[in-house]
DNA sequence: TGAAATGTTGGGGCG
DNA sequence: ACGCCCCAACATTTC
């Protein structure tokens, strides 16, 4: 008996559900993934090459058992029926959340012998419901409910063989300029279990290296949400703070799956009359890191050269796009999406919404950060700002949070020509501030 | 997983 | 010695 695994965001062999239980249920499998122009004709230069880095890797790991990783080209509502009718095979693969993914994945279980598992998420949305049977839109009740439910003991693959035809093969794009795959993914977690328990007291802090940097691999399912709680476990608490984050990526999962509508309007109804500004030339400052706002600026520059962009740092470049510049969360949401190596679409729109303020659990609209102070909270010595503003370089902090109260001797000294060689603020963050508590107000009263 | 405005308290300078 | 004011420090309220 033959079955096709199909895989799509779960690029790996260990704590894989859909490849244990057809490799114990099956003799022959086919592994596969299928390149979805529709979808890789549209992604970035970078992430292309982390998809195909990954998939490289996979086939490297599959080699080990004497297969290959079949690579097709196609739209997947076609590719994969026929393919299973030509092998008379089965179908496994791992659920994915997003609408997309959801209506393409219907479409195929209808005309498919499908077998559907969940391999993305600790607990599959609809798992962690109230005392009543609802869906939790509070986070914290959410996660006490979600770490009290007992984890799905991992199942180890079983002895089937793994066919050896690459079909298309994994496409030919440069390598991603870090370590990808299965192996890799693990090692970066066993060097992360070392520094955890600095992970609650740093993990704010961008200048420091005190995040996992596992979540491109989690994007891509190199490695599974439960391996890592089986090995960082939560018995400090640094430990628990850092799992904690894991259950906030379910909980966004929960809540697309359940309101899949979130993808492209306010959750809360009562936030769908904001009126937004349009303003593209705000929107291109922003996207290139030209806001005058150093951590903003920062920020937004190590989004488009590495793809990736430290968290707190999100949140303010967030507050800054919704709150200082009053454009419409979307468009920070699209350009995320397109940039971000680990962007997972759930946790992308769910975590707009909250620094939007319209979304579950959202910040209140009133919680507007202060780029300045955020910037010297969490940026305290400027390390952060000077690695990704060069320009800003020989500004020591505090001046270096905020160039234009700098004197013109500080300025000469520092060789920075305010407006020329860095922009000055594109607006100013107590106006700002005023503007948006009333334009909030406003959409809120319609 | 804010920040700013406003209120309160208490120490110290000073007439 | 005393009252007054200033203001830093902290707390509370408001957005």
């Amino acid at each position: 008996m033959k079955a096709i695994v199909w895989f799509r965001r779960d690029l790996r062999l260990g704590d894989n559900p859909a490849w244990s239980a057809a490799s114990r249920e099956f003799d022959d499998l086919v592994a596969l993934f299928v390149i979805d122009p529709a979808l890789w004709d549209r992604a970035s230069e970078g992430r292309r090459r982390v998809l195909a880095g990954h998939l490289q890797a996979l086939d490297d790991d599959l080699g080990q058992l004497g297969g290959r990783l079949h690579v097709a080209t196609g739209d997947p509502v076609e590719v994969i029926p026929k393919m299973a009718a030509v092998l008379g095979a089965a179908v496994h693969w791992n659920a994915d959340y997003t609408p997309y993914s959801r209506s393409r994945d219907r479409a195929i279980e209808n005309v498919v012998d499908a077998t559907v598992h969940h391999g993305q998420v600790v607990h599959p949305p609809g798992s962690i419901l109230t005392g009543t049977g609802g869906r939790y839109r509070v986070f914290t009740p959410f996660h006490r409910r979600w770490e009290q439910r007992p984890l799905t003991p991992i199942t180890p693959p079983g002895p089937a063989t793994v066919g050896a035809d690459p079909g298309d093969g994994v496409p030919d794009v440069a390598p991603p300029p870090f370590d990808v795959g299965e192996a890799a993914a693990i090692e970066r977690l066993e060097r992360f279990d070392e520094r955890v328990d600095r992970y609650l007291d740093e993990r704010d802090r961008p200048d420091l290296d005190s995040t996992s940097k596992l979540s491109i691999d989690l994007k891509w399912g190199a490695i599974g949400p439960q391996t890592i709680i089986e090995r960082i476990g939560t018995h400090t608490r640094g430990r628990e703070g850092f799992i904690r984050q894991l259950a906030w990526r379910d909980f966004y999962a929960d809540l697309l799956h359940d309101e899949p509508e979130s993808m492209t309007r306010a959750l809360r109804p009562e936030y769908r009359h904001i009126r937004w500004e349009d303003d593209p030339a705000g929107l291109d400052a922003w996207k290139a890191g030209r806001t005058g706002y150093p951590i903003v600026d920062a920020g937004m520059r190590q989004l488009l050269a590495e793809g990736w962009m430290h968290n707190r740092v999100r949140m303010i470049v967030a507050s800054f796009l919704t709150k200082d510049l009053l454009i419409d969360w979307r468009q920070g949401e699209r350009h995320f999406r397109h940039h971000l190596l680990d962007v997972d679409v759930a946790s992308n729109v769910g975590n707009w919404q909250w620094a939007a303020g319209t979304g579950a659990d959202a910040a209140p609209y009133f919680r507007i950060f202060n780029p300045i102070s955020q910037s010297k909270k969490f940026d305290p010595d400027g390390d952060y700002i000077r690695r990704w503003v060069p320009e800003l370089a020989e500004l020591s902090a505090p001046l270096v949070h905020e160039p234009w109260t700098a004197g013109p001797l500080e300025l000469a000294a520092a060789g920075i020509e305010l407006g020329t060689d860095y922009p000055n603020p594109i607006i100013d963050h107590s106006f700002a501030r005023e503007r948006a508590l009333s334009r909030y107000k406003a959409g809120l009263g319609r």
